[in-house]
DNA sequence: CACGAAGCTTACGTTAACGTAAACTAGACC
DNA sequence: GGTCTAGTTTACGTTAACGTAAGCTTCGTG
């Protein structure tokens, strides 16, 4: 069997705390194996909890990012959970999309504001440390 | 002036409740003008609405959003605050283009994935309704 | 004037996502 | 054999972001 992670150097390499691996296995979002008591993780955990990190900073909830991580254990699962699986995949798909696209009109907008900021500060290049 | 809204055209316009912009008018990120008692949103309260909810889809918490939407009544402050409110919108911005990179990989790996899942439903075209 | 619709304030409730503390265990090392 | 370290379970606490309910005002209409 491949490497393996305790929880510590899971966390070391994440940034996350122990708390919150054991959380996203009480949510059925990990499962490591065990060693006697302790948590080892497989790479299949370590890429799902990838997946959930970059789900997380996208906004998702960890109920919604838990039904796409099926597409992670594509084991022998029957046909029809595994188009399902699929379905849930290509609709998040979709929202990543349109994420992206909101994503860059955002930026857009903002790289406009701060243009508009820094004409403001240069037409006051008056040093009047205006105490009010 | 402009024309303003209510809180019903606002909740209709933008799918939130009316708890939702108290909320936000109590944690100082909306401050709608008042007719009476009567809470009225002007072009800049919709403005900043707006931004909002673009901040919460992309995962930000309302009290980073509160910072950014300084940008957003460039009115006649004192050039030390508006220097500050630049350097968060440089900031955000800087957060918006890593989060555009993380996005971009999140969906070329997503679509791998379907496209993985795609010649494994394919190579199992025996309709086996496999009971287990 | 009654009253219904829209809005208001005040305040307690709820959910997600962990934090934190207490008390236990199991292997490592002196 | 003691104790240090890493890990465990159990359980209550916390924070953000609202939901929800109660009771009051204001305005337009029959």
């Amino acid at each position: 069997m491949g490497k393996t992670l305790t929880i510590s150097q899971m966390c070391e390499e994440f940034g996350v705390t122990p708390r919150t691996l054991r959380f996203y296995e009480d949510k059925e979002l990990l499962s490591p194996i065990r060693d006697g008591q302790k948590r080892l993780y497989t790479k299949r955990e370590i890429g799902r909890l990838k997946w959930i990190l970059h789900g997380k900073r996208f906004g998702f909830a960890l109920e919604e990012i838990r039904e796409l991580l099926e597409l992670y254990y594509l084991g022998d699962q029957q046909e029809t959970q595994l188009r399902r699986t699929y379905e849930v995949g290509v609709k998040h798909l979709e929202t990543l999309r349109a994420k992206k696209e909101e994503l860059n009109s955002s930026i857009d907008d903002l790289e406009e504001l701060l243009a508009t900021c820094r004409e403001l500060i240069e037409t006051l290049p008056n040093k009047q440390t205006a105490a009010e």
